[in-house]
DNA sequence: CATTTGAATGAAATCCATTTCATATGGAGA
DNA sequence: TCTCCATATGAAATGGATTTCATTCAAATG
């Protein structure tokens, strides 16, 4: 069943029974034999047909570090709700976190195939910049600010700035950060400079040096609790830059009976479900990831509908969820 | 750049770059000058010309609920990494628990789009099963057996036949089941009749009634358990279908005072992080859901790449992961 | 030596829609 | 009455590959 068929039972041309599928001008009869047939025959033009021809996909190419991740599966449903209302398909690229397979994919993707890429970004390397400069197709960050290339992120630096300073407000002064590796600008650098900043501003530059980084699973946060204590002695407070380093720090405080809240503060970050069913339950920092995806895939979607619109870069806020784990009785 | 525009260069036909392209009977010296003029031009044939020809798009469909949920990600990762390194890309479909929607996504990549599909389905109504066995493209279902269909599952029936006895053996007497909507017949419905099952093969066939049906939430846990309580009295054990429902239920017993292990046994189901960090840890089952994915992409694969194989049915094992709450001190 | 057989090749058909171009018609405006 | 314009229409070009078909030539087989 193809188009000169239909054409052919319609008694008109191909050309008209494609105006009626694109709405051109058509005459009210040709328009009902036409609609008539495809009933009929139960007609469906060729996708593949119409991308060749007007090289539309109406697919947009997602590519992210790991789909298996609390934060990036919440984006991806944002994304997804918004795309498929407009009738978008989305082509998903996991890069199992692997940078290079990021440009591998933005190559795939740009070479005819996708509408427009959502790039869910932690480490944006110099080689990044360039090859997403360059492109043609549209593209909206997720995750990081990237100046002058349409973003959605979130608020690191005062979420954590916001943070330690309710802790230094508990009187605390002597304060422990496990943060992330640099590479990762958001979580790694900004979230690790707010910490910085806050102690600096309140007059206790010396707890600026008590840092350690550790990585994104419970029991590294048992390490690098273990670490951070060892090496600058018993703390007051300790911030952590995700919910399942605070969770892992928990268990090696509880294990060296030092007691949450009463002789030390503790946060996280992430308001996963975890911080709320520890005992105590963990200060945390809930950010909107599916609110971030929404908002990327309309920023998507202007770009590509709209011509000569301004960069935008969005920035998004934050909630401190104050738990047990920081507040004294 | 086209393939006529490479022929002409390299002074050769279509059909020479074509088999050139496709590796088909070419001389050395063609071979090598079409190499030549590829590499000067950096030309790489058309995706969609050749999708429009050779009808096959290098695309398998994932339809799913929700992408946002442990277990969908994780089986997500599994499917994504044997097909991403077989060069398919993914289409996502995500349904927001709409099981029409199912159907929906179904018909639109049949209609001319995706070498095949992969279905992690939660609920199959009889409408699901005509629809799937008219379809003339392979298709694996996920976390659903389903007779005479492809499909990967996991061993509902089992792990809480063996769960409930694992508490019987312990001398309890007086269980209570938290289940979920029997609509969901891996979930709701397997999970429920082992209970019965194993407490009825026990000599306590009272103890099937003891059940109640939840949602997937901390909250619903919580309030579930209480009504069961209400209505059957104090139990000496709590069987609950998930994870967080099995946290919920901590909640209730620590707010009433009734201590777990010691009072009450309690189990949940999934193994994610969040039955590992409450206080006490909670025994609860592995599932496999990586593999699960990797297995079904698989099955995908050869349905596509052979042809007349059998219809294989994988029922994949678990992993009884014993943690505090049932073991007495 | 006659005859298969296999490798090598290009012209043309094919996949299936959209779009351009040329042409026709009826009515509005000058 | 003469333009001009909007509507209506189909033939043919287009997008960019793969595949069939016919043909050639050389080597292998009997």
């Amino acid at each position: 069943m193809n188009i000169s068929e239909i054409a052919e039972l319609a008694g008109v041309s191909n050309a008209a029974v494609s105006r009626y599928l694109n709405h051109g001008y058509l005459s009210e009869e040709k328009r009902e034999a036409i609609r008539k047939v495809i009933e009929e025959t139960g007609y469906r033009p060729s996708i593949q047909a119409q991308i060749l021809r007007t090289r539309k996909t109406k697919t947009i190419g997602v590519i992210l570090p790991r789909i298996d991740s609390y934060s990036v599966s919440n984006v991806m449903a944002g994304i997804d709700s918004v795309l498929e209302a407009r009738g978008f398909q989305i082509l998903l690229a996991d890069t199992h976190n692997n940078p290079d397979k990021e440009l591998e994919y933005l190559e795939i993707f740009d070479h005819q195939h996708v509408d427009g890429v959502i790039l869910i970004a932690t480490v944006l390397t110099q080689k990044h910049m360039s090859v997403i400069k360059k492109r043609k197709a549209p593209i909206v960050v997720v995750g990081q600010q990237l100046a002058g290339i349409p973003c959605v992120y979130h608020d690191d630096y005062h979420a954590f700035y916001d943070l330690t300073n309710l802790i230094l407000q508990k009187g605390c002064c002597k304060l422990g950060y496990i943060g992330a590796l640099a590479q990762d600008r958001a979580v790694g650098q900004e979230r690790r400079r707010a910490y910085c900043d806050a102690v600096k501003d309140a007059g206790l530059p010396a707890q600026a040096e008590h840092t350690v980084i550790a990585e994104f699973t419970i029991s590294s946060g048992r390490e690098k609790a273990q670490e951070l204590l060892e090496a600058y002695g018993t703390l007051d407070a300790l911030i952590c830059t995700t919910d399942r380093i605070a969770v892992g720090a928990l268990q090696y405080l509880k294990s060296k009976n030092i007691q949450v809240p009463r002789q030390m503060l503790l946060t996280g970050h992430g308001a996963a479900d975890i911080s709320s069913v520890t005992a105590p339950t963990i200060t945390t920092v809930r950010y909107f990831y599916e609110e971030s995806g929404e908002e990327a895939a309309k920023l998507l979607l202007d770009q590509m509908e709209k011509d000569n619109i301004p960069v935008k870069e969005v920035k998004l806020g934050y909630t401190i969820i104050e738990n047990e784990s920081t507040v004294l009785k």
